[in-house]
DNA sequence: GAAAAACATTACATTTCCCTTAAACCAATA
DNA sequence: TATTGGTTTAAGGGAAATGTAATGTTTTTC
């Protein structure tokens, strides 16, 4: 099962963020485009990215302060771009956190391959363990959920359900699996939480939003999917 | 104490050569030059380098075969250096392993700058002597510790348990993992020390400040992010 | 279509977890 | 030995998380 990155292009000349928008897809990567600085700061503060695409030259917010802030708390890859041939902004740019920097025009392929590169090296050495499904979203290593894009609270059992659920998306789990995994082997027989906990969940998970996830399968056990 | 980098460059030009190796010698990297292809490819597969600059053109073996070979064995950031202007050949070398590509002619600056990007990656995966996440810095080999330039004053343990909350910032670290690590393995069993020496580090660290950063995960440990 | 089974829902009791404070312990040093 | 700074234990409290039990609803089975 091959991955697919995320890539969040934050470029106000609109041209050049469609062009580039339509080349990252074309090549299989999900796209989103911030058309300003403070849009691009929100999203990317996110951490739902494999890539940052990042113009230095933006309105309201630069390029280099969203990689400053970025940086403090993530340590996704960051391409800069700039119109400017200067040598000291690129120094600044890669000095400032960025990973690589790219000054327009660029060659289409040239960008590709830097990204290929970024995303290569992070395949390996990244220690964040990220799964998700549909537009839910786990971040094991923070413990964070969110779907389409809003974060959910959640506690330490109902996280550890939805985990379970998450990496089972599209197969169904028995009660009996589920109450190993998440609850531990020796259980003491008669007891109901799982139907609460799942109830928990739905309220949080599946309520506020328009489609359910959470499925039972009548007299097995429970299925996430869309 | 400062590590000292080992930077190997192969370059064939042997006035460029020289001015490469001035340069990062005046840096404070310990340089070795390789003159030819042959020479290229004993030295980067024998010695441990930091980090590897590689001309594309070189008599006997091309710098992209030495990449292959080098990558075949080793992680060893490399940068590519060539005169070549076309885009497919950058291309080419990014895709054959190589982390960057700097095309001659170059700003020296900028050549610097793409190297420090290459070390400074690789040194954070192993363990540093400064430690930093957000406005706090700690210094392990002096045990000193700062929050926005303020310093402050942390005894022995205080600054075990911040440095290793720390080096794993924006990740949850568990209860578990912090006992061993702080206080050693066979902790006798019942003991809330570790609550006890959140509440000192918050006192020090956090109370002073507008914002926290060490944050509780109920039912799993802390984290450390802003 | 009634009874049974499986699941959903709700309110409530209990437990766990964490925070806080103070006091005890311990080792180094004056 | 007295003092001091650092470390650990102990105890109490409060809030949040968890599990129970009773009741309601839907689906299956006979």
């Amino acid at each position: 099962m091959q991955e697919t990155y995320r890539i969040l292009v934050v470029e106000d000349e609109e041209n050049i963020a469609d062009f580039i928008s339509l080349e990252l897809e074309h090549e299989g990567y999900q796209v989103v485009v911030a058309n300003d600085g403070r849009e691009g700061l929100d999203l990317s503060m996110r951490d739902e990215w494999d890539l940052i695409l990042l113009d230095i030259m933006l309105p309201s917010i630069s390029g280099m302060e969203i990689c400053r802030r970025v940086r403090s708390q993530s340590e996704v890859p960051i391409i800069m771009l700039t119109a400017r041939q200067s040598v000291p902004y690129r120094v600044a740019g890669l000095d400032g956190g960025a990973d690589d920097y790219v000054s327009k025009p660029f060659a289409i392929e040239e960008l590709l391959a830097r990204i290929r590169v970024l995303l290569r090296r992070n395949r390996s050495s990244s220690t964040e363990d990220v799964v998700t499904a549909a537009d839910i979203r786990l971040n094991a290593s923070t413990r964070e959920a969110q779907r389409a894009g809003q974060p959910i609270a959640l506690t330490a059992r109902e996280f550890d359900l939805l985990e379970m659920l998450l990496r089972n998306k599209n197969h169904v789990v028995t009660r009996e699996q589920i109450m190993e995994k998440v609850w531990g082997y020796d259980f003491s027989g008669e007891t109901n939480v799982l139907d609460v906990y799942i109830r928990y969940l739905r309220n949080k998970v599946d309520a506020p939003f328009p489609s359910p996830l959470i499925h039972t399968v009548r007299g097995v056990g429970y299925i996430l999917k869309e």
